[in-house]
DNA sequence: GTCCACTACTCCGTGATACCGTGTAGTGGT
DNA sequence: ACCACTACACGGTATCACGGAGTAGTGGAC
């Protein structure tokens, strides 16, 4: 699939505080993880950067644990007010997606 | 429903096509009609630059009219680079919208 | 007959976001 | 010693929707 980078623009923050929410964990599983749901082209990078910006919302816990296979990770875990936010968020994208299906179908 | 405005990048553009490919239209009714379809917030300045883009990028044939109620209609048809981005659109949104539904299932 | 409402288009600047490339570090295998 | 994999961080870029302001044309209210 080419390039979704426009269309992802505010949604994969939701994606992410999804799998933050169904488990800890952290920036590079979060990346793979993505990846393998099919969001192939989503880079490290990206997905730094959002963690940063929940993080620095306030919308999740941080906890530093060595790996014992290379540098220590941060994990990640939502607080009330990240569960909240990604309440939000599939409420945002089930009325999205809903008028846009509606207007597939040819949206009277 | 709040904002929307990040959501909505990739797709009001898709949109716009497809509204201009089920009837000849020009800006103002497209904006009407989007607000009818409950994207509620968007505005006209936000749907000339996308017109403005769709022209520039060689996707539409425009053609002006006179109205009769107001200064003169631009309106807008796809032409077959048009459908074809059109075409594109639809397919990237059933992707994207398949996974990130997969995602919320649980998706593992 | 002057003001206002509605239709209709245009332009410019702003903010948010995902992406890209690069760099830094730690661990373990060859 | 070198390399691969894991893991995090940073800075710059492009794209896009939005907001605000402006310009025009028509017709109705008073």
């Amino acid at each position: 699939m080419d390039d979704l980078t426009e269309m992802l623009k505010g949604t994969l923050e939701g994606c992410v505080l999804q799998i933050i929410g169904s488990e800890e964990t952290y920036g590079y599983a979060i990346t793979r993880r993505l990846n393998e749901l099919g969001f192939a082209d989503v880079v490290e990078g990206t997905i730094y950067t959002i963690l940063l910006r929940l993080e620095r919302n306030g919308l999740v816990q941080v906890t530093k644990r060595p790996s014992g296979l290379g540098p220590p990770r941060k994990f990640f875990a939502l607080n009330d007010a990240g569960r909240e936010e990604l309440a939000t968020f599939w409420a945002k994208w089930e009325y999205l997606s809903s008028r846009i299906d509606k207007l597939k179908e040819g949206g009277r």
